[in-house]
RNA sequence: CGCGGGGUGGAGCAGCUAGGUAGCUCGCCGGGCUCAUAACCCGGAGGUCGCAGGUUCGAAUCCUGCCCCCGCAA
């Protein structure tokens, strides 16, 4: 069975390698163009095209894959997987692959449908997640699955971490999916009706932080934006990235002393006691932080060198 | 030539503009107070101030070159 594998990011790679490790002819790899990065904005290929390169696969990098029909074909796939790879397939796409295009969707059908499964889950404060095998169609993440694997998701892991497992989870179902294709023994099936939610792209706009919200949405929002686009608060003239952050634990004392503080007000001046921020229903704690400029560092590290001190209040 | 911040004992920072004994907070080690402590008090160890040149009687500080780290934007 002669496949064609599309896809762009890290979380792509796992899944590729496992197909190959699995004995499968991967005849061709599509991936994004390469793009500038970092700061010198050094060109720099996708992973997947990395790897793929490393395997002699040949790589093709369409600016808009439905305006290179000709050459998807020239591949010779019998079928396509997609992974993460981040260009919307046309008709004339899916028609190039009679054993069907075949895609790992990061996230549970039909709740989280669309870009960001991984990240949503956790910023919605899902406690269960999981990898989907579904029939790519026209619609978005409308296909019928032919398989699910759910995992639950740790109240502390991080986007970045949950990510990471999901790709080594889709790399084991995906062999499990072709190989029941392979053999013609699977059925699909058809996603709920009900529940349907798409979730969209998250970017900057979504990641700075309102003390006016609860702690607990506050953490989960932290943790869905880590490693990237990383939550931020401000703090006067400076902008404060905050990579993790748990709900603080008061004493009656404490709860006493801060009853009067304002919403995103900076509660703690021990480093000790680590960097405590007032919000709507308890105190925050900003356990990782990063100012502009400056290294990763516990908030007590920062309270520490007076960047930031008590009765600052954060803008909200 | 995209914009910008930074490299000072183990950690986080100040000192640099107007060169002249290495500072602060924390950690660590020892002692004390205490029923006890992450609290408090006393004492101590630990730094070629990113690297290399230069100016100077004297450089963390001024000049030149280089290396490394990071935020933003793409």
């Amino acid at each position: 069975m002669k496949i064609v594998f599309a896809g762009t990011p890290d979380f792509a790679v796992a899944p590729l390698k496992n197909i190959i490790e699995n004995g499968y002819e991967v005849v061709g790899v599509i991936t994004q163009q390469d793009k500038p990065q970092g700061r010198k904005a050094i060109l720099t290929p996708p992973p997947v095209k990395t790897f793929a390169l490393a395997h002699n696969i040949p790589v093709l990098q369409p600016e808009k894959i439905r305006d290179e029909i000709e050459n998807v074909k020239v591949l010779g796939g019998e079928l396509l997987v997609t992974c993460a790879y981040g260009q919307i397939l046309t008709q004339a796409v899916l028609d190039c692959f009679p054993k069907g295009v075949w895609n790992i969707h990061a996230g549970l059908l039909p709740q989280y449908r669309g870009a960001s499964p991984i990240q949503s889950c956790i910023i919605n404060g899902e406690t269960t997640t999981g990898v989907s095998i579904m029939k790519t169609e026209l619609g978005l993440d409308s296909g019928d699955v032919l398989c699910v694997e759910e995992t639950p998701i740790s109240p502390t892991e991080t986007y970045g971490e949950l990510s990471e497992r999901l790709s080594v989870l889709g790399a084991k179902l995906i062999v499990q999916a072709l190989a029941a294709i392979k053999g013609g023994k699977y059925t699909l099936t058809a996603q709920a009706t009900d529940g349907v939610q798409v979730v969209r792209k998250i970017n900057k706009e979504h990641a700075k932080i309102d003390f006016n919200r609860p702690v607990n949405e506050i953490v989960n929002l932290v943790r869905g934006m880590n490693p990237a686009p990383v939550a931020y608060a401000i703090l006067g003239e400076n902008k404060l990235n905050i990579y993790r952050a748990e709900r603080a634990v008061l004493t009656d004392e404490e709860n006493a002393a801060f009853g009067f503080a304002a919403i995103g007000e900076v509660l703690s001046d021990k480093p000790k006691r680590g960097l405590l921020v007032k919000c709507a229903d308890g105190a925050i704690k900003l356990t990782e932080v990063q100012l502009s400029g400056g290294k990763r560092m516990s908030g007590g590290d920062l309270l520490n060198g007076r960047k930031v001190q008590k009765g600052q209040v954060f803008t909200c």
